[in-house]
DNA sequence: TGTACATCAGTGAACGCGCGTTCACTGATGTAC
DNA sequence: TGTACATCAGTGAACGCGCGTTCACTGATGTAC
């Protein structure tokens, strides 16, 4: 049953995006080979045809979700990103949503080469978001990157928190809310000082 | 080989105490009974006289850790928290550290009992956060509770993020840099504004 | 352009291994008299 | 208090199962002439 060239290259591109998204679902250990592949469409004997091993897989599928992260913001400027990435649709989407949220706590176990795309990983997603608005300029306060970094560490943390909570828990939606306000207000003035009065988002109650 | 009623019960501490440092090591799925049981000076047979299956052992180990870790934190006000929360110390001691920290993203994935004990640990590091210190009263802002959880968050996020990356690695300290001087900043001053120059930051149109 | 052969993506059975769990057994502890 | 028996924490072999990986095989694709 050999297969054209380019509908090889396409039937890997098609596993490591689907392993992406499994991994973003259930973990790297959550996932095994065999039912990665039935999920792609394939039987699991074939899969060393493309990957020496999961691990292998397990960096290019990171790599490849991580990047896509960073594509999707790229149209976006900071506040945009902290308001579609700290909301609920976003914990409840784990496999559509971003891959750092989603695995970075597997990833700290993982071998240096995963840890060295989930940097990469950060770096870009840095990148796209300082990128993007004349805003966040550099204040006297912090540069541009740190407001960044600054932003996406607490954007990361109020998810991760809101996800450890049971489903349609308060608490979990609290997390979101109360960071999502915070967060904004930060980027908004400075490094954060007072409220408007017309913030955008649902307030906690 | 019978035991004393007194020293079943303490080895069966022993064996909690043992599996929450383990988790937060390698994750729920990177340590197995038998390893775990051997670790804690024991065969693995005997497990199923304390325990009922190893689900059972991963909510009562999480909500141990959870609960070692509030108490921990009850001597400490805010800002003190945050100092050695957000530090390299911490990143690099998971066995030793906060379980939030260590398994939110493995407990984000386990069924409904898990999540309701980390949603308690939450709360019981929220309420330990706020009631130490004066400080942090309610401001025009937002309220005591608000502040306690929104620089959890932001430190969950932080030390996630940093071990994300590889070992020694320079954004890995630029993460932890930032986040706990942004943290700090926030809780010294309403919700964060201006650093001792005492100037106003000129607000971008 | 047409023919003959080598390549290799995909198949599905099989491998060894470690996992969570069960079980018959041991022997000191706890209890009944 | 002393004796006889039941209890049960701990042992270590064994279980079925799913895992990552290997392998002989298939047959359409790609290539050499």
């Amino acid at each position: 049953m050999r297969v054209t060239k380019a509908q090889a290259e396409q039937n890997r591109a098609h596993i490591v995006t689907t392993a992406a998204r499994l991994f973003r679902e259930r973990g790297y250990d959550g996932v095994g080979v065999a039912e990665l592949m039935a999920e792609a469409g394939f039987t699991h004997g074939g899969f060393y045809k493309h990957f020496r091993s999961k691990a292998d897989l397990m960096a290019e599928a990171s790599a490849n979700g991580l990047s896509r992260t960073a594509s999707l913001t790229e149209t976006l400027d900071i506040a945009e990103f902290v308001e579609s990435y700290v909301s609920r649709e976003h914990r409840d989407g784990r496999g559509e949503g971003c891959t750092i949220a989603a695995l970075s706590g597997d990833a700290a176990r993982q071998p240096e080469d995963i840890r060295t795309e989930f940097a990469a990983g950060i770096e870009s997603l840095t990148a796209a978001l300082q990128a993007e608005g004349d805003a966040s300029p550099d204040t006297h306060q912090r540069t541009a990157r740190a407001t960044v970094i600054d932003a996406l560490a607490h954007s990361v943390g109020a998810i991760m928190l809101s996800r450890a909570c049971p489903d349609g828990s308060s608490l979990a939606d609290e997390i979101l809310d109360v960071c999502r306000e915070s967060i904004l207000a930060s980027l908004t003035h400075g490094d954060g000082s007072q409220s408007a009065a017309g913030s955008t988002s649902p307030q906690p109650a």
